[in-house]
DNA sequence: ACTTGATCTAGAGTTAACTCAAGATAATAC
DNA sequence: GTATTATCTTGAGTTAACTCTAGATCAAGT
């Protein structure tokens, strides 16, 4: 029961130093050791790691993951205030999405327009 | 005609540091100077600068941009490239816009755990 | 002409987020 | 029980993308 950081590192993609380091930074809860001091990483921690590595990608900077992190430890009194957290990241992440829908459209007029150039060249050498 | 380097900042949002960082590193062309070495920003600059900051908004890196220009001041010739580079970015968008509302929905369901819990401590109490 | 504010260059400093190094201890495989 | 491999800590190094500093020149208002 429990993994090491090295198999935590191989499920997720993560790098060892990487661990190490969010866990120092506290953007993860701190890990139980064994006796000699070894990480044992329960299933929990895995699931919390790759919530974190989810928020990681949309955009959420460490120091507000650092900050959920911290309500996360202090257990379900801080339930309300998470709710918060992720529906403000979630409008967040809605308006990353319409600002990227916008950039495809300027992406494509951009083409459309290279085209048209192309196309003109190609008449004039008729 | 032609724009101050302080002008183009108060409109681009960028700083005058950035703007000469962007030229030195060749992530925008060159721009034209007065008879004493001042930028002269004309319209063409504003708006290839505005579509970097487009590239730069997608996701793009630097370097890419900086590849991107390249090809953009070897002029025409240089258009079905620049064509290529356009559509690949248009696909990367689109898979951050997919990723991206999957995590949208991730967040979703973390929400609604959160409230579910929320819900069961309130009927505990009653 | 003089002052004030903008711009110039070269190069150093900053920030976020890792990433690596060194030296020591622990676990595992034979 | 020894060699190999993994893990530990502390602290330094790296990378991308700026951001700022200093000292000098330029431009605009009075």
């Amino acid at each position: 029961m429990g993994y090491t950081i090295g198999e935590i590192a191989e499920t997720t993609g993560l790098s060892i130093h990487t661990l190490r380091y969010y866990e120092n930074e506290g953007i993860m809860p701190s890990v139980k050791r064994n006796g000699s001091g070894i990480r044992i990483y329960e299933k929990t921690d895995l699931e919390v790691l790759q919530f974190i590595c989810c928020l990681k990608e949309t955009g959420m900077p460490v120091i507000d993951i650092k900050k959920f992190v911290n309500l996360l430890v202090q257990g379900d009194h801080t339930i309300e205030h998470r709710i918060d957290l992720l529906l403000k990241q979630k409008e967040n992440v809605q308006s990353q999405v319409n600002q990227l829908m916008s950039y495809i459209q300027m992406l494509d007029r951009k083409v459309q327009l290279y085209k048209t150039i192309l196309a003109n060249k190609n008449e004039c050498q008729e």
